[in-house]
DNA sequence: GCCGTTTTCGGCCCGACTGTTTTCAGTCG
């Protein structure tokens, strides 16, 4: 069995959280989660790394987890993870999912009441039995039951633009009030991933002002539950089910704290164990001497985020790289990328139009790209297996194509590009002849049948394609659903290994509900130097601005204007359509 | 379990809030 990094990842993961609920020393459980973090986020090949024996070289990976990884990679299986499995309830991780539920309670609950899963969980809290427990009282049992029914109806994450948007309209209102000299959103939404737990904001207010601003805020019309309430931190449910927390600091404390709650946890690990080694304690208020004698340097005066870093001998590290991913190696040097932004986008080249499933005609998606300020489009309606999606039978392109001359003769300085959105039969080839493929200016090759294949059949169904020389990038390449299960798993690293040897491009497919390539990827395609297009598969007019979305995934993944293809002249795309 | 510009031991980021306790442990971010 093929070991990716992923399933290693996981089980790592999954022995730290064993770990946890066993009560072990906590440094150790985390020990073996950062190495999952690790291992995921790995660049070079884990197998490769296995049998050079350079595993231990990697920071954070020692002998005791290396020789674990080596088993588990070279004979499938690893006897410790097996070994902790087999001594807990396997429905007790599950439990970690409660809000207010960590391993400590979790352990009590399993130790005193034998409860291991979250059905027996809230029918002992339904019979008030967990009350008399050490450390648990009423009010325990009542959050439990809430939590429960919180992660009943709301289990997964929130997409990007939803999250955004229920963020934006509490900022807007804390603006407002009176006293409010600064309001920002902070937490994984600042970091722009594209799932979001939940929302933090972060506010700046002279302390008489606190209450009333707290007050506000829990009563905000948005707000449907009051989790938490103090002087500094608030806590709540909205409307939409998600949490949303607002926290209110100083002036001089805002740049330091907007840090801390962007995040991530571990970029502020590192930031903090820097400002150590530099003689400062670090945290979210701002700089201290450091316990211990060392001390005695200068506390540097910041006013901003920006100087913050320059006092650690740090460029400025956008939120979105500050995952403890290389950020800090490359500001320390200053080889941060300056990275690529909505306005450096030309264009765009996968969207539908009313030929296939798409709601506008032609003209209006051009006349919505022109006003976004783009200087071409390129069309790509379905082929004619996808009948779903009316599938355009090779009369209907010819038929396009006479569409697109006569819009394109009306256009000036706006360039209209003629592509397909081909479907990769379940055997690997494409759904149109050679002839028609030859006729467009770019092809993008997409899955849309047989999601049940397993690992190697899709990843061989994919080459197959990308080896067809008409090919021009790949559609959706993981095809990954956010919120909920991928459709058909992919060996990522096979595939744009394929992409590159083939010089075809990959897509971001910036869809919302569909973001396809993610950002640990597009560093792996960077890497690799495969042109990157981030395309909206819109559908309507309206969703050639899902591009933001790719723009925030093109970000994470450390990209430039020049590594997006869709920054590039007419004269560079067609250049890289002919070849 | 990992790590080392005080390197083989003794640390490992730090603070707010809650609920259960009468001074603190657990959870969260």
């Amino acid at each position: 069995m093929k070991m990716d990094k992923k399933h290693v990842a996981h089980i790592l993961e999954e022995i730290g959280t064993l770990l946890d609920l066993r009560g072990e020393n906590s440094f150790k459980c985390r020990a073996y989660h950062n190495a999952a973090r690790t291992i995921e986020s790995l660049g070079e090949d884990l197998e490769q790394l296995v049998r050079s024996g350079e595993l231990t070289n990697v920071k954070g990976i020692g002998k005791g987890i290396g020789d674990k990884i080596t088993e588990l990679v070279t004979t499938g299986r690893m006897e410790y993870h097996e070994e902790l499995k087999r001594s807990l309830p396997p429905g007790l991780p599950d439990m970690l999912r409660i809000q207010g539920l960590g391993p400590k309670k979790v352990k009590v609950l399993f130790d005193q009441l034998g409860i291991e899963s979250i059905a027996q969980l809230k029918q002992a809290a339904e019979e008030h039995r967990l009350q008399n427990l050490d450390g648990f009282g009423a009010r325990t049992e009542e959050n439990i039951l809430v939590g429960i029914d919180s992660l009943e109806r709301h289990a997964d994450r929130f997409l990007y633009p939803v999250a955004s948007e229920a963020a934006r309209r509490i900022v807007e209102s804390l603006k407002r009030l009176p006293g409010v000299t600064a309001c920002e959103i902070t937490g994984s939404l600042r970091r722009k991933k594209e799932t979001i737990g939940d929302i933090d904001i972060l506010v700046s207010a002279s302390e008489k002002q606190r209450k009333p601003i707290m007050q506000a805020f829990s009563s905000h019309e948005e707000v449907v539950r009051v989790i938490a309430q103090g002087e500094t931190k608030s806590s709540v449910t909205l409307r939409i089910g998600i949490n949303c927390d607002v926290r209110i600091v100083s002036k001089a404390e805002f740049p330091f704290a907007l840090n801390y709650f962007t995040g991530s946890k571990e970029h502020n690990v590192e930031m903090r164990s820097r400002a150590l080694a530099k003689g400062w304690s670090l945290n979210e208020y701002g700089f201290s001497p450091a316990k211990g004698g060392k001390g005695k340097r200068r506390i540097p005066e910041c006013t901003t985020e920006n100087d913050l870093y320059r006092a650690l001998g740090l460029e400025f590290v956008p939120p979105e790289l500050r995952e403890e991913m290389g950020e800090f190696e490359a500001a320390e040097q200053g080889m941060l990328p300056e990275l690529v932004e909505l306005k450096d986008l030309r264009g765009t080249f996968h969207c539908h139009t009313n030929f296939s499933d798409g709601a506008n005609s032609l003209a209006e998606m051009v006349a919505a790209a022109q006003a976004l300020g783009w200087s071409y489009l390129g069309i790509a309606d379905h082929s004619h297996s996808a009948a779903y999606a009316g599938g355009l039978s090779p009369a209907r392109v010819r038929a396009q194509f006479k569409e697109i001359e006569s819009v394109q003769k009306r256009l000036k300085g706006f360039r209209i590009y003629r592509g397909s959105e081909v479907d990769i039969l379940s055997d690997g080839s494409l759904d149109f002849n050679d002839k028609i493929l030859a006729s467009f200016d770019y092809v993008v090759a997409s899955i849309h049948s047989k999601f049940k294949m397993n690992e190697a059949e899709a990843t061989k169904r994919i080459i197959k394609a990308l080896k067809n020389k008409f090919v021009t990038m790949l559609g959706h390449p993981t095809g990954r659903l956010l919120l909920s299960r991928d459709p058909y798993p992919v060996n990522m690293t096979e595939v744009l290994q394929a992409a590159a040897d083939y010089g075809r491009a990959i897509e971001i497919n910036a869809h919302p509900m569909r973001l396809d390539l993610d950002w640990r990827l597009v560093r792996q395609a960077k890497a690799k130097k495969i042109p990157i297009f981030i395309n909206p598969d819109a559908h309507n007019t309206e969703g050639l601005r899902d591009v933001e979305y790719g723009v925030n995934v093109a970000r994470k993944g450390w990209l430039s204007a020049k590594d997006v293809a869709n920054t590039w002249s007419q004269r560079q795309i067609d250049r890289f359509f002919q070849k």
